[in-house]
Formats: structure tokens, sequence, C-alpha cells
RNA sequence: GUCCCCAUCGUCUAGAGGCCUAGGACAACUCCCUUUCACGGAGUAGACCGGGGUUCGAAUCCCCGUGGGGACGCCA
């Protein structure tokens, strides 16, 4: 039994998306748990929309998400690892010509040189006959030496069709995730291996690059379920047995359509901006189309790797929900220690401008109030302005509370309290619990009217976490100045 | 238009002929906890696309519709 390989090949035209982050998942998943390799192929054949910018940032996605490839182009260096290289396919053209012209010695493909123009043509009058289009090309039946005599000739620069075997009969092959699948071999024209220019066509190299780097399970996107045919003719023609296919599901935005920028973010990149973690949106993709055979709904990687299975993955397109993503997130967060969540949290932070303690003792205490509140990192901004050493930014709730009769008087009396209690620089929980108390005697006020003032004083907001866990956390000094400026309003 | 794929609560899904008066999770709602907001806990509501078969019995199998998606490129 030959070993399991799997591979993700991106064409690097933008950034990675959820989708294909999924399929990247599934191979790495599944190459992992049977012990086989996971190879990621660069499909940059497309020389007008490829960038090496974009295989970049595609590279140190796959890489944040935490999927490491055996073989393949290297995120850092940009170099090939690995013995089936190179795993760029624009540096593979010489290899996708000899085989083009096995192909065309064989008489299995042949030199076409239909123009763009009568190639329209031709769909027009088809679109108007209302038959399905197929490129008919009048040189399917001329000879090797035909074509490359008229080459000689002129400038004329022809491309490589394969000609399909006329054949009335159906390819069937088994699809992982679908079951039995049939074409009729009629379905597709001849179609184009070689570009005029010499480059390669996707369904050519595929097929070529799969077989050679002894791929054994192509895991990929719907999209290409019916590529798959001519795929299957390429492998008959070289006499080569096809892999195993399962066609995933694609990922719908809400409105069902499939997912794209109108839906908002559609990149890994944008996720990772927004402050969700790795392990949480691989946990969430994951089981788009996916379900744990223990149902469970969080999973670590570790977890990831030891359930999976390809016979759970599920054929019907999924919708993308970003509430559930995020309840995912929260629930990673949760499950951080607190030396690793900090250093998640951390940049959102000093992205915010937000100057907060060193002290390792003060951090954790700080998150162990907050990260129940958190769904993603940059929830954190938000709770942590607070604790800086910043003036305060009042909201209009905040604002409604300050006008209510007793409010000014509680501030006041806060304030005066504050003054007169110790020298440390942190209140301490006990402190702050009788300095409350002090303001309700002297002022005779209670519940909301006593501690929402306090509170819109010292966070600038009326809700919040609970004061006396908060205000440990925040320094005397800033707490005196926040009560100046509320009093000075 | 032709071919292919798909179809269970709003969403993700469990379900491989009787275990289904269809289970779980997110979201929603209610209550509890709480001097606020969250967290947490307990509940409520909510689905087998339609029609025909097959079968003693169908969410599950078959057919036909319908709907959605994909392909039909010198894109991948």
């Amino acid at each position: 039994m030959s070993s399991i390989r799997t591979r993700f090949a991106p064409s690097p035209t933008g950034y990675l998306h959820v989708g294909g982050a999924r399929t990247a998942l599934y191979c790495y998943l599944f190459a992992r748990q049977s012990g086989g390799d996971f190879i990621l192929r660069v499909e940059d054949t497309d020389e007008e929309r490829s960038t090496e910018d974009s295989m970049r940032m595609q590279l140190a996605d796959l890489q944040w998400l935490g999927y490491e490839y055996q073989e393949g182009v290297d995120a850092k260096t940009l170099r090939d690892r690995g013995l089936f290289g190179p795993y760029r396919q624009s540096q593979r053209r010489s290899i996708y010509r000899e085989h083009a012209d096995r192909l065309l010695k064989e008489g299995k493909a042949y030199y076409c040189f239909l123009t763009d123009e009568e190639i329209e043509r031709q769909r027009e009058e088809a679109v108007r006959a209302g038959r399905p289009h197929q490129v008919v090309s009048p040189y399917r039946d001329w000879s090797l030496t035909d074509a490359e005599k008229k080459m000689a000739e002129g400038d004329v620069k022809p491309t490589v069709r394969f000609r399909v075997p006329d054949l009335t009969r159906e390819y069937a092959f088994h699809d992982l995730v679908r079951g039995e699948v049939k074409f009729p071999s009629d379905m597709v024209g001849d179609f184009v291996l070689l570009r005029s220019g010499g480059m390669p066509v996707y369904n050519f190299c595929c097929v070529i690059d799969d077989a050679l780097m002894k791929i054994s399970h192509v895991l990929r996107a719907e999209e290409h379920l019916s590529n798959t045919l001519r795929q299957l003719m390429i492998y008959e023609a070289f006499g080569w047995a096809p892999p195993q296919f399962g066609h995933l599901s694609i990922i719908l935005g809400p409105d069902r359509q499939k997912l794209s920028k109108r839906h908002g973010a559609t990149s890994v990149n944008e996720y990772r901006e927004r402050g969700y973690l790795p392990e949480a949106l691989s946990n969430f993709i994951a089981l788009l189309g996916w379900s744990s055979p223990k149902s469970q709904e969080i999973l670590s990687m570790q977890e990831l790797v030891e359930q999976f299975s390809l016979d759970r993955l599920h054929p019907a397109a999924a919708v993308f929900d970003e509430a559930k993503l995020k309840w995912v997130n929260s629930q990673h967060l949760r499950a951080l220690p607190h030396d690793e969540l900090w250093h998640q949290v951390e940049p959102f932070l000093v992205r915010a401008g937000l100057k907060l303690p060193e002290d390792a003792g003060w951090r954790d205490r700080s998150l162990q109030v907050f990260k129940t509140s958190m769904e993603v990192l940059s929830d954190a901004v938000e709770l942590y302005r607070p604790l800086a050493k910043l003036p305060l930014q009042l909201n209009d709730e905040a604002r409604d509370t300050l006008k209510w009769p007793s409010s000014r008087g509680v501030i006041e009396e806060w304030r005066a309290q504050l003054q007169l209690c110790g020298s440390a620089a942190y209140l301490s929980e006990a402190e702050f619990s009788a300095i409350q108390d002090k303001v309700k005697t002297n002022r005779g006020v209670k519940g909301k009217d006593l501690f929402m003032p306090i509170r819109v004083a010292i966070v600038g907001r009326p809700h919040g976490a609970e004061l006396k866990i908060l205000v440990p956390l925040i320094e005397k000094s800033t707490l005196i100045e926040r009560a100046d400026q509320v009093l000075a309003l």
C-alpha cells in the first residue's frame, strides 16, 4: 500500500480565502493523521494574475494557521523543499512541454491554429442554435508533420489541444465525498493543454503534477468537479492511474451565494486582523462540511487531527456564519493559558496606543477579569482602555447618568474618600468596598444611583465588569484624575 | 440552454429503513445567578423542499418536479 500524499495547490492571485484554507486544512489533517505527506504546490500558470506577493502572503497565512507541509515552497525562504520539485508550476514548463510532446507524438493531442475570433464566432453560433458550445477545430485531424510545416512557414503560434476520444462512453469515478459520479465523454470538446505562448493550462499541469508528485488523494473545491472529466481523460492518455478525488462543497455567504468580498471578510488575513485565533478559525471552518464523530464543537488542532475522517465530509454547501465563529473563538480564547493569551492580546493593545503595566501579576489579574468578556482579541482594546493612563471617553449613556440629581454629590464624595485613603499606588478590593460604603452612608444614596455614577467616574461608562475587581487594576492617581475630569464637566 | 453536484430548525449539523413524538451547537427568547453589563446555569420556540413510488414501515432507497450551486475559457 502506497503512502498517503495530499496537496494544496493555491494560485497566487490574491489573499488566501477561507474556502481555500478549509481545503488546505482537510488535506493537512488527512495527511497528518495517516502519517502521510502534505504538499504545497503553487499554481501560478496564469501570468496575468499571479504575483509573488500573493504567493508570499498565502504562504504566510498557511503558516499562521499552522498547516505545516512536508514539501513545497518554503514560506520564509521561498525555496523549494522536497524531492518532487520544483513546486511552482511556472518553473515546471519544460516538464509540461515534454509531456505535451508525448501526446502530440502519440496523436492524442494536436496543434490548433484557431484564433480567438473564430472560436467566438463558433460560440455565438452555438448559442443562437441553442446547443451547447464545444470547440470544433478544423485542425483536429491534421497530421503532426502538416502542423509543423505550417508553423515553420509563418509566424503562427498554435495552441496544443487535447483530442478527446470521441467515444460515446461514460467516465465514472468514485468521489470521496459524493460517491459515484459519471460524466458522458461528449460533455467536453477538445480542450487546450498548452496556450499559444507555451504556458500550460490548469487541467494539464494539475494532472502531470499530481501524477509526478505521487499525490494519492486530491481534495479540492466542488467547482473542479466537472474538470475531473478532462483530467481523467489526460490520466488515461498517459496510462496513469488517477488519484482518489474528493470534491468539497463550496462555502456560501449569508445570502446563499458563493462567499465573496461583498459579504465582508473572506480572507484569512482579515480574520487574523480582526482578532481571531488560528486554531479557532480552523476549528470553525473544519465544521463547515465536516462533523466530529463525538459531536464535539470545540476542538483543538490535535483533536482535529485525531478525529478527522473523509467519510464524515458533508456534500452540501455551507453558509459561513460569523456569529458562530465568534463563539468558537471565545471558547478558544478562554482556554488559553494567561501568558499565551497576553501574547495574543498585546499587539492589539499596542496598536491602539494603550500603555499598560508591565507587571506579570497585574496582567494575570486583568485577564482573569476580562477573558470571559472577549469574543475576539480586538475586544481587549475597549476592555483595557479604562485601565490605561488616559483621560476618560464618556459615552452618551455615561453623560445621562451624570445628569441624575445625586450623581455629582456621589462623585465628589468618592473623590474625597479616595484622597483620604492610604498611600499605596493601587486600592485593594477591601479598601474600595469600604470607600463605597462611606459614600453610601455619607450621601444616603444606594443601588444604581450609587454605583453607576462611580463607575462612570472610573471607566467612563455605566456598565461593565464588577467595580471591586476593576478598581484594584487602576492606579489611584488615575482614579483621582478621572474623578476630577468628570466633575469638571 | 446543455451537463454535473446539492437539498434536515434562521445558521452549522447528527441521522447510513424501524432506536426519530428527528438529537446537538450557534443565534433568538424566558427564567435563575448578579446593586449594572457580561460570564455561568436552567428552560422555550424552531426543520426532514414538493409530489409520486418501493416497503409491513422512509428524513433515510428510486423516479419526477422545484430551488440553489457549479461547469461549459489560450482562469484556476
